[in-house]
DNA sequence: CTTTATCGCTACATAATATGTAGCGCAAGA
DNA sequence: TCTTGCGCTACATATTATGTAGCGATAAAG
């Protein structure tokens, strides 16, 4: 009975990441805690409807967590944010490229 | 009158991959190059209305390509794809945390 | 020629998902 | 008590994906 249910865990991360919003809530954890709403502004204004529905599975799947100061990476989390700041690096390498 | 449109890339990047099937099909092509019916078997059947979305928009932005053997990374989506093998690595780490 | 097979891709009606707005219940401070 | 901020919910509307069928092109085979 594990959260995994016979998936490869590359299928079920990529399952949660292709949701729309949870790249970019990660992404914007990725230097401090923020609230829901202060959440909600930096993506911009995205329907709490929305969010709260991200935010479950991000935490259920332990990459997000929510204490005193707010949402923000576990641990684990941590290690995947490390990861978005690389793409950002490739990202402007790639614009460069493009342009 | 840049494809970026004023956005910081990561922006443009991370609005790429937070569609649905995006981050699957780049995970799919990370070994070979595949026609356009193969890629849709091997992402649990999606529609071809949907791949066909996501395929026109990885192309616009250059991380895929069209050729004689089929769609496959560019160069610079061949970097995009390291990066997946690396979140592959993660994700199972990340599955035995949680079991 | 014509049939068969495969290619990328489209049409279109239905189902699933996200959105926008309003506001709830709770806790802390003034 | 009155406000402020918190996480979060309700619900009707709009956007997006899905499933199915099949088109036009190309190439090989009979």
């Amino acid at each position: 009975m594990s959260m995994f249910d016979d998936q490869r865990p590359i299928m079920v991360l990529l399952g949660l990441l292709e949701k729309r919003w949870a790249l970019r809530v990660l992404w914007e954890l990725r230097d401090e805690r923020l609230s829901f709403r202060q959440l909600r502004e930096r993506c911009d204004d995205v329907s709490p409807t929305s969010l709260n529905q991200r935010l479950k599975e991000l935490r259920s799947f332990g990459l997000v967590d929510l204490t005193d100061a707010g949402f923000g990476y576990t641990d684990l989390g941590k290690e995947l944010g490390v990861q978005l700041l690389t793409l950002n690096d490739w990202s402007k390498r790639w614009a460069e490229a493009l342009s």
